[in-house]
DNA sequence: TTGACAGCAGAACGCCCGTTCTTTAGGATG
DNA sequence: CATCCTAAAGAACGGGCGTTCTGCTGTCAA
Protein backbone atom coordinates (compact mmCIF):
# COMPACT_ATOMS: atom_id res chain seq x y z
CA UNK A 1 0.00 0.00 0.00
CA UNK A 2 1.59 3.14 -1.15
CA UNK A 3 -0.86 5.31 0.69
CA UNK A 4 -0.10 8.85 -0.45
CA UNK A 5 3.38 10.33 -0.47
CA UNK A 6 3.29 13.87 -0.45
CA UNK A 7 2.25 14.92 -4.51
CA UNK A 8 4.26 17.52 -5.69
CA UNK A 9 1.95 19.62 -6.56
CA UNK A 10 0.50 19.94 -2.89
CA UNK A 11 3.15 23.16 -2.07
CA UNK A 12 1.13 24.74 -4.77
CA UNK A 13 -2.25 23.44 -3.39
CA UNK A 14 -1.31 24.70 0.16
CA UNK A 15 0.08 28.32 -1.13
CA UNK A 16 -3.53 28.92 -2.75
CA UNK A 17 -5.27 27.39 0.83
CA UNK A 18 -2.42 29.95 3.11
CA UNK A 19 -3.76 32.72 0.77
CA UNK A 20 -7.83 32.41 0.89
CA UNK A 21 -7.66 31.64 4.32
CA UNK A 22 -5.52 34.98 4.63
CA UNK A 23 -8.35 36.79 3.40
CA UNK A 24 -11.16 34.88 5.11
CA UNK A 25 -9.66 32.96 7.77
CA UNK A 26 -11.66 30.54 7.37
CA UNK A 27 -11.18 27.25 5.29
CA UNK A 28 -14.19 26.71 2.95
CA UNK A 29 -15.88 24.26 1.71
CA UNK A 30 -14.92 21.51 -0.92
CA UNK A 31 -16.85 23.21 -3.44
CA UNK A 32 -15.34 26.65 -2.84
CA UNK A 33 -11.89 24.65 -3.15
CA UNK A 34 -12.48 23.99 -6.35
CA UNK A 35 -12.52 27.17 -7.40
CA UNK A 36 -9.78 28.13 -5.07
CA UNK A 37 -7.53 25.50 -6.34
CA UNK A 38 -8.54 25.63 -9.78
CA UNK A 39 -9.91 21.95 -10.09
CA UNK A 40 -13.17 20.99 -11.16
CA UNK A 41 -14.09 17.71 -8.66
CA UNK A 42 -14.51 17.54 -4.74
CA UNK A 43 -12.92 13.80 -4.71
CA UNK A 44 -9.38 15.09 -5.50
CA UNK A 45 -9.95 18.09 -3.34
CA UNK A 46 -10.50 15.76 -1.11
CA UNK A 47 -7.39 13.97 -1.27
CA UNK A 48 -5.40 16.96 -1.43
CA UNK A 49 -6.79 17.37 1.83
CA UNK A 50 -6.75 14.69 3.62
CA UNK A 51 -3.25 14.34 2.19
CA UNK A 52 -2.51 18.20 4.19
CA UNK A 53 -3.99 16.75 7.20
CA UNK A 54 -1.53 13.93 7.20
CA UNK A 55 1.52 16.09 6.46
CA UNK A 56 0.57 17.99 9.57
CA UNK A 57 -1.06 21.51 7.64
CA UNK A 58 -4.43 20.89 8.67
CA UNK A 59 -6.34 18.96 11.59
CA UNK A 60 -9.93 18.29 12.40
CA UNK A 61 -12.25 19.60 15.37
CA UNK A 62 -14.23 17.42 17.33
CA UNK A 63 -17.20 18.57 14.64
CA UNK A 64 -15.03 17.30 11.48
CA UNK A 65 -14.87 21.50 10.50
CA UNK A 66 -11.30 21.89 9.41
CA UNK A 67 -8.72 24.50 11.12
CA UNK A 68 -5.13 25.21 10.24
CA UNK A 69 -2.23 24.28 12.27
CA UNK A 70 0.71 25.86 13.31
CA UNK A 71 2.96 24.67 10.70
CA UNK A 72 -0.11 26.36 8.64
CA UNK A 73 1.42 29.60 9.10
CA UNK A 74 5.40 28.91 9.20
CA UNK A 75 6.86 30.96 6.70
CA UNK A 76 10.02 29.68 4.16
CA UNK A 77 12.17 32.14 5.23
CA UNK A 78 15.50 31.42 3.69
CA UNK A 79 17.42 29.17 6.21
CA UNK A 80 20.98 29.89 5.48
CA UNK A 81 20.88 33.48 5.83
CA UNK A 82 20.74 32.29 9.40
CA UNK A 83 24.06 32.47 10.21
CA UNK A 84 24.30 36.22 8.42
CA UNK A 85 23.01 37.75 11.35
CA UNK A 86 19.33 37.57 9.83
CA UNK A 87 16.69 36.71 12.51
CA UNK A 88 15.98 33.27 13.43
CA UNK A 89 12.85 35.46 14.55
CA UNK A 90 10.38 32.16 15.65
CA UNK A 91 7.07 34.86 14.47
CA UNK A 92 7.15 35.95 11.17
CA UNK A 93 3.99 34.84 10.74
CA UNK A 94 0.22 36.23 9.54
CA UNK A 95 0.66 39.56 10.00
CA UNK A 96 -3.30 39.75 11.73
CA UNK A 97 -4.65 40.09 14.67
CA UNK A 98 -5.19 37.39 17.31
CA UNK A 99 -1.92 35.51 18.01
CA UNK A 100 -0.75 37.39 21.03
CA UNK A 101 -4.25 37.18 22.30
CA UNK A 102 -3.89 33.28 21.52
CA UNK A 103 -1.00 33.12 22.73
CA UNK A 104 -2.10 34.95 26.46
CA UNK A 105 -5.83 34.04 26.74
CA UNK A 106 -7.10 31.18 27.13
CA UNK A 107 -10.20 31.81 28.60
CA UNK A 108 -11.67 35.17 26.93
CA UNK A 109 -14.87 35.16 28.96
CA UNK A 110 -13.31 35.53 32.15
CA UNK A 111 -10.41 37.57 31.20
CA UNK A 112 -9.59 41.21 31.81
CA UNK A 113 -7.33 43.69 31.54
CA UNK A 114 -6.17 45.89 34.17
CA UNK A 115 -3.56 48.39 34.44
CA UNK A 116 -0.54 48.56 36.78
CA UNK A 117 -0.34 51.35 39.44
CA UNK A 118 2.97 51.60 41.78
CA UNK A 119 5.87 49.73 42.10
CA UNK A 120 5.36 47.44 44.21
CA UNK A 121 6.16 44.17 42.18
CA UNK A 122 8.79 46.19 40.47
CA UNK A 123 11.69 43.18 41.42
CA UNK A 124 9.23 40.72 39.29
CA UNK A 125 9.42 43.12 36.41
CA UNK A 126 5.88 44.39 36.59
CA UNK A 127 6.39 47.99 36.35
CA UNK A 128 3.63 50.98 36.46
CA UNK A 129 2.11 51.20 33.39
CA UNK A 130 2.39 47.99 32.75
CA UNK A 131 -0.83 46.14 31.48
CA UNK A 132 -1.82 43.02 33.37
CA UNK A 133 -3.75 39.98 31.79
CA UNK A 134 -5.89 38.70 34.87
CA UNK A 135 -8.10 36.17 34.50
CA UNK A 136 -10.98 36.46 37.48
CA UNK A 137 -11.41 33.30 39.85
CA UNK A 138 -11.28 33.33 43.34
CA UNK A 139 -9.12 30.51 43.77
CA UNK A 140 -5.01 30.48 43.46
CA UNK A 141 -2.08 28.43 43.86
CA UNK A 142 0.33 29.01 46.39
CA UNK A 143 2.90 31.24 44.33
CA UNK A 144 1.17 32.45 41.54
CA UNK A 145 0.97 36.86 41.07
CA UNK A 146 -3.09 37.34 41.32
CA UNK A 147 -5.14 40.38 41.93
CA UNK A 148 -6.47 40.76 45.54
CA UNK A 149 -8.89 43.06 46.55
CA UNK A 150 -7.66 44.65 49.91
CA UNK A 151 -9.63 47.46 51.90
CA UNK A 152 -11.22 47.82 48.72
CA UNK A 153 -8.79 47.86 46.52
CA UNK A 154 -6.94 45.87 43.71
CA UNK A 155 -3.76 44.76 44.31
CA UNK A 156 -1.09 43.12 42.77
CA UNK A 157 1.32 40.79 44.91
CA UNK A 158 2.29 37.08 44.76
CA UNK A 159 0.21 34.89 47.25
CA UNK A 160 1.95 32.67 49.92
CA UNK A 161 1.30 31.26 53.18
CA UNK A 162 2.32 31.56 56.33
CA UNK A 163 1.85 29.26 59.62
CA UNK A 164 -1.71 28.64 58.16
CA UNK A 165 -2.32 32.01 56.68
CA UNK A 166 -2.39 33.53 53.36
CA UNK A 167 -0.54 36.55 53.27
CA UNK A 168 0.08 39.21 50.41
CA UNK A 169 4.14 39.25 49.64
CA UNK A 170 5.32 42.05 47.17
CA UNK A 171 8.12 42.16 45.29
CA UNK A 172 9.94 45.21 46.29
CA UNK A 173 11.34 46.00 49.64
CA UNK A 174 10.19 49.04 50.47
CA UNK A 175 6.82 47.69 50.31
CA UNK A 176 5.42 45.10 53.64
CA UNK A 177 3.67 41.68 53.56
CA UNK A 178 0.02 41.82 53.86
CA UNK A 179 -1.37 39.80 56.46
CA UNK A 180 -5.14 40.14 55.65
CA UNK A 181 -6.98 39.05 58.94
CA UNK A 182 -9.99 36.85 57.97
CA UNK A 183 -10.80 35.86 54.95
CA UNK A 184 -8.82 37.06 51.57
CA UNK A 185 -11.04 38.58 48.79
CA UNK A 186 -9.03 37.35 45.45
CA UNK A 187 -10.50 38.47 42.24
CA UNK A 188 -8.30 37.05 39.65
CA UNK A 189 -4.97 35.17 38.56
CA UNK A 190 -1.82 37.34 36.89
CA UNK A 191 -1.59 34.70 33.70
CA UNK A 192 0.10 37.44 31.46
CA UNK A 193 1.51 41.24 30.97
CA UNK A 194 1.45 43.57 28.17
CA UNK A 195 4.02 46.28 28.15
CA UNK A 196 4.21 49.19 25.33
CA UNK A 197 6.83 51.46 25.09
CA UNK A 198 7.02 55.27 24.13
CA UNK B 1 -40.89 45.01 12.60
CA UNK B 2 -39.40 44.74 15.81
CA UNK B 3 -36.15 43.46 14.38
CA UNK B 4 -34.37 42.45 17.45
CA UNK B 5 -32.59 44.76 20.22
CA UNK B 6 -29.50 43.49 21.42
CA UNK B 7 -30.95 40.38 23.63
CA UNK B 8 -29.78 40.68 27.31
CA UNK B 9 -28.17 37.09 27.49
CA UNK B 10 -26.15 37.63 24.29
CA UNK B 11 -23.44 38.72 25.98
CA UNK B 12 -22.60 35.38 27.93
CA UNK B 13 -23.42 33.43 24.81
CA UNK B 14 -21.05 35.60 23.34
CA UNK B 15 -18.57 34.10 25.67
CA UNK B 16 -18.82 30.79 25.34
CA UNK B 17 -18.35 31.06 21.91
CA UNK B 18 -15.27 33.11 22.24
CA UNK B 19 -14.05 30.20 24.72
CA UNK B 20 -15.35 27.59 22.29
CA UNK B 21 -13.20 29.69 19.69
CA UNK B 22 -10.14 30.10 21.93
CA UNK B 23 -10.12 26.41 22.33
CA UNK B 24 -10.90 25.36 18.79
CA UNK B 25 -10.41 28.15 16.56
CA UNK B 26 -13.50 27.52 14.33
CA UNK B 27 -17.51 28.40 14.44
CA UNK B 28 -18.70 25.50 14.74
CA UNK B 29 -22.40 23.92 13.62
CA UNK B 30 -25.30 25.02 14.57
CA UNK B 31 -26.12 21.71 15.77
CA UNK B 32 -22.54 22.28 17.91
CA UNK B 33 -23.36 25.06 19.10
CA UNK B 34 -26.54 24.02 20.80
CA UNK B 35 -24.18 21.90 23.24
CA UNK B 36 -21.65 24.79 23.57
CA UNK B 37 -24.73 27.46 24.27
CA UNK B 38 -26.53 25.16 26.60
CA UNK B 39 -29.46 25.66 24.27
CA UNK B 40 -32.07 22.62 22.63
CA UNK B 41 -33.28 24.33 19.50
CA UNK B 42 -31.10 25.29 16.15
CA UNK B 43 -33.55 27.86 15.04
CA UNK B 44 -32.71 30.15 18.56
CA UNK B 45 -28.79 29.12 17.54
CA UNK B 46 -29.42 31.25 14.25
CA UNK B 47 -31.73 33.67 16.20
CA UNK B 48 -28.60 34.72 18.65
CA UNK B 49 -25.97 34.08 15.83
CA UNK B 50 -27.99 37.00 13.64
CA UNK B 51 -28.23 39.06 16.55
CA UNK B 52 -24.51 38.94 17.06
CA UNK B 53 -24.14 39.46 13.21
CA UNK B 54 -25.69 42.45 13.27
CA UNK B 55 -23.27 43.43 16.82
CA UNK B 56 -20.51 43.19 14.40
CA UNK B 57 -19.13 40.40 16.47
CA UNK B 58 -18.40 37.77 13.98
CA UNK B 59 -19.38 38.17 10.19
CA UNK B 60 -19.89 35.70 7.30
CA UNK B 61 -17.40 34.64 4.39
CA UNK B 62 -18.81 34.32 0.95
CA UNK B 63 -19.59 30.55 1.47
CA UNK B 64 -21.79 31.33 4.34
CA UNK B 65 -19.20 30.76 6.83
CA UNK B 66 -19.07 32.54 10.16
CA UNK B 67 -16.17 34.03 11.06
CA UNK B 68 -14.81 36.15 14.23
CA UNK B 69 -14.23 39.83 13.69
CA UNK B 70 -11.89 42.31 15.52
CA UNK B 71 -14.29 43.03 18.13
CA UNK B 72 -14.77 39.38 18.65
CA UNK B 73 -11.14 39.04 20.40
CA UNK B 74 -11.30 42.19 22.20
CA UNK B 75 -11.22 42.50 25.64
CA UNK B 76 -12.23 44.67 28.72
CA UNK B 77 -9.67 47.17 29.82
CA UNK B 78 -10.59 48.01 33.87
CA UNK B 79 -10.45 51.42 34.94
CA UNK B 80 -8.32 52.45 37.72
CA UNK B 81 -11.00 53.82 39.09
CA UNK B 82 -12.47 50.53 40.66
CA UNK B 83 -12.24 51.70 44.69
CA UNK B 84 -15.89 50.99 45.00
CA UNK B 85 -15.83 47.81 46.98
CA UNK B 86 -16.72 45.07 43.29
CA UNK B 87 -14.97 46.07 40.38
CA UNK B 88 -17.79 44.42 38.72
CA UNK B 89 -18.18 47.64 36.73
CA UNK B 90 -15.59 45.29 33.81
CA UNK B 91 -18.39 43.04 33.22
CA UNK B 92 -20.88 45.13 32.00
CA UNK B 93 -20.48 46.78 28.50
CA UNK B 94 -19.57 50.35 28.68
CA UNK B 95 -16.20 49.96 29.38
CA UNK B 96 -12.98 50.88 27.11
CA UNK B 97 -12.14 47.48 24.93
CA UNK B 98 -8.98 46.85 23.86
CA UNK B 99 -7.16 44.49 21.07
CA UNK B 100 -3.91 43.29 22.47
CA UNK B 101 -2.87 42.96 19.14
CA UNK B 102 -3.57 46.09 18.12
CA UNK B 103 -2.60 47.81 21.18
CA UNK B 104 1.18 46.63 20.79
CA UNK B 105 1.47 46.55 17.12
CA UNK B 106 1.47 49.33 14.95
CA UNK B 107 2.79 48.24 11.77
CA UNK B 108 2.20 44.16 11.26
CA UNK B 109 4.31 44.28 8.36
CA UNK B 110 7.35 45.36 9.79
CA UNK B 111 6.88 44.08 13.23
CA UNK B 112 7.79 40.84 14.89
CA UNK B 113 8.04 39.07 17.80
CA UNK B 114 11.62 38.22 19.26
CA UNK B 115 12.07 35.59 22.45
CA UNK B 116 14.14 37.02 25.02
CA UNK B 117 17.21 35.25 26.02
CA UNK B 118 19.78 36.16 29.23
CA UNK B 119 19.08 38.67 31.61
CA UNK B 120 20.85 42.02 30.92
CA UNK B 121 18.13 44.19 30.91
CA UNK B 122 16.77 42.77 34.02
CA UNK B 123 16.59 45.83 35.49
CA UNK B 124 14.40 47.28 32.84
CA UNK B 125 11.89 44.36 33.58
CA UNK B 126 12.56 42.37 30.43
CA UNK B 127 13.18 39.18 31.74
CA UNK B 128 14.53 35.65 30.02
CA UNK B 129 11.49 34.02 28.17
CA UNK B 130 9.34 37.34 27.94
CA UNK B 131 8.77 38.03 24.03
CA UNK B 132 10.05 41.44 22.84
CA UNK B 133 7.75 43.10 19.81
CA UNK B 134 10.14 44.40 17.94
CA UNK B 135 9.67 46.78 14.74
CA UNK B 136 12.10 46.73 12.10
CA UNK B 137 13.99 49.55 11.31
CA UNK B 138 17.40 50.60 11.02
CA UNK B 139 16.85 54.01 13.04
CA UNK B 140 16.56 55.03 16.36
CA UNK B 141 16.84 57.68 19.34
CA UNK B 142 18.99 57.74 21.84
CA UNK B 143 17.34 56.15 25.17
CA UNK B 144 15.44 53.44 22.92
CA UNK B 145 15.85 50.17 23.89
CA UNK B 146 17.18 48.64 20.53
CA UNK B 147 17.62 44.88 18.75
CA UNK B 148 21.39 45.02 17.67
CA UNK B 149 23.19 42.53 15.92
CA UNK B 150 26.49 42.16 17.43
CA UNK B 151 29.02 39.34 16.40
CA UNK B 152 26.15 37.79 14.22
CA UNK B 153 23.95 37.70 16.74
CA UNK B 154 20.50 39.32 18.60
CA UNK B 155 21.29 41.00 21.38
CA UNK B 156 18.68 43.70 23.03
CA UNK B 157 20.47 47.22 25.00
CA UNK B 158 19.44 50.51 24.99
CA UNK B 159 20.77 52.37 22.83
CA UNK B 160 22.80 55.43 24.31
CA UNK B 161 26.24 57.89 23.05
CA UNK B 162 29.02 58.64 24.46
CA UNK B 163 31.69 60.62 22.91
CA UNK B 164 29.86 60.82 19.87
CA UNK B 165 29.83 57.12 19.56
CA UNK B 166 27.12 54.98 19.86
CA UNK B 167 26.89 52.42 22.43
CA UNK B 168 24.83 49.56 23.63
CA UNK B 169 24.45 50.10 27.49
CA UNK B 170 22.22 46.43 29.11
CA UNK B 171 20.27 47.16 32.37
CA UNK B 172 22.08 44.98 34.33
CA UNK B 173 25.47 45.48 36.25
CA UNK B 174 26.59 42.29 35.78
CA UNK B 175 26.81 43.36 31.73
CA UNK B 176 29.80 45.35 30.12
CA UNK B 177 28.58 48.32 27.91
CA UNK B 178 29.21 47.11 24.70
CA UNK B 179 31.33 49.72 22.72
CA UNK B 180 31.00 48.67 18.82
CA UNK B 181 34.00 49.45 16.79
CA UNK B 182 32.52 50.75 12.95
CA UNK B 183 28.65 50.96 12.50
CA UNK B 184 26.42 49.82 14.71
CA UNK B 185 23.79 47.42 12.77
CA UNK B 186 20.10 47.96 14.26
CA UNK B 187 17.76 45.35 13.60
CA UNK B 188 14.79 47.31 15.38
CA UNK B 189 13.08 48.99 17.91
CA UNK B 190 11.54 47.35 20.87
CA UNK B 191 7.85 48.53 20.85
CA UNK B 192 6.32 46.23 23.37
CA UNK B 193 6.71 43.62 25.81
CA UNK B 194 4.83 40.18 26.22
CA UNK B 195 5.42 37.60 28.96
CA UNK B 196 3.34 34.35 29.51
CA UNK B 197 3.05 33.43 33.40
CA UNK B 198 2.91 29.61 34.08
C1' DT C 1 -57.13 38.61 33.34
C1' DT C 2 -55.59 39.08 29.51
C1' DG C 3 -52.79 39.71 26.17
C1' DA C 4 -48.32 40.68 24.25
C1' DC C 5 -43.95 39.48 23.89
C1' DA C 6 -39.45 37.40 24.91
C1' DG C 7 -37.20 33.06 25.20
C1' DC C 8 -36.99 28.86 23.76
C1' DA C 9 -38.39 23.76 21.93
C1' DG C 10 -39.26 20.82 18.13
C1' DA C 11 -40.48 19.21 13.77
C1' DA C 12 -40.13 19.38 8.77
C1' DC C 13 -37.67 20.22 4.60
C1' DG C 14 -34.71 20.91 0.75
C1' DC C 15 -30.28 21.42 -0.52
C1' DC C 16 -25.58 21.26 -0.12
C1' DC C 17 -21.68 18.87 1.72
C1' DG C 18 -18.46 15.27 2.28
C1' DT C 19 -17.65 10.68 0.87
C1' DT C 20 -17.01 6.81 -2.29
C1' DC C 21 -16.70 4.63 -6.76
C1' DT C 22 -15.84 4.48 -11.44
C1' DT C 23 -13.69 6.34 -15.50
C1' DT C 24 -10.32 8.95 -18.28
C1' DA C 25 -6.21 11.27 -19.98
C1' DG C 26 -1.50 11.71 -20.12
C1' DG C 27 3.05 10.91 -19.06
C1' DA C 28 6.85 7.53 -17.60
C1' DT C 29 8.86 3.16 -17.98
C1' DG C 30 10.30 -0.94 -20.01
C1' DC D 1 3.42 -1.44 -27.64
C1' DA D 2 1.81 -2.79 -23.13
C1' DT D 3 1.63 -1.35 -18.62
C1' DC D 4 1.70 1.47 -14.53
C1' DC D 5 1.00 5.45 -12.03
C1' DT D 6 -0.34 10.14 -11.25
C1' DA D 7 -3.71 13.60 -11.70
C1' DA D 8 -7.87 14.45 -12.32
C1' DA D 9 -13.14 14.30 -13.89
C1' DG D 10 -17.66 12.97 -12.88
C1' DA D 11 -21.61 10.59 -11.18
C1' DA D 12 -24.18 9.00 -7.32
C1' DC D 13 -25.68 9.07 -2.65
C1' DG D 14 -26.95 9.48 2.16
C1' DG D 15 -26.89 12.34 5.85
C1' DG D 16 -26.23 16.58 8.08
C1' DC D 17 -26.73 21.38 7.79
C1' DG D 18 -29.02 25.76 7.82
C1' DT D 19 -33.50 27.55 7.35
C1' DT D 20 -38.38 28.23 8.32
C1' DC D 21 -42.60 27.63 10.85
C1' DT D 22 -45.30 26.48 14.38
C1' DG D 23 -46.06 25.77 19.29
C1' DC D 24 -45.22 26.20 24.21
C1' DT D 25 -44.23 28.62 28.65
C1' DG D 26 -43.21 32.25 31.84
C1' DT D 27 -43.25 37.22 32.77
C1' DC D 28 -44.76 41.74 33.05
C1' DA D 29 -47.57 45.64 32.11
C1' DA D 30 -52.11 47.44 31.47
Amino acid sequence: MTDSDPSARDAEYLAKLQDYYASWKSIPSYASLCDVFGIASKSWVKAILDRLVKAGFIERTPDGMMIPTRDFFARPLAESSVQAGMPVAVNETQGDYFVIDEMLIDKPSTTTLIPVKGDSMIDAGIHEGDVAVVEKRNVANIGDIVVAIVDNEFTLKTLDKERGQYILRPANQAYPVIRPQGSLEIFGVLVGLIRKYK
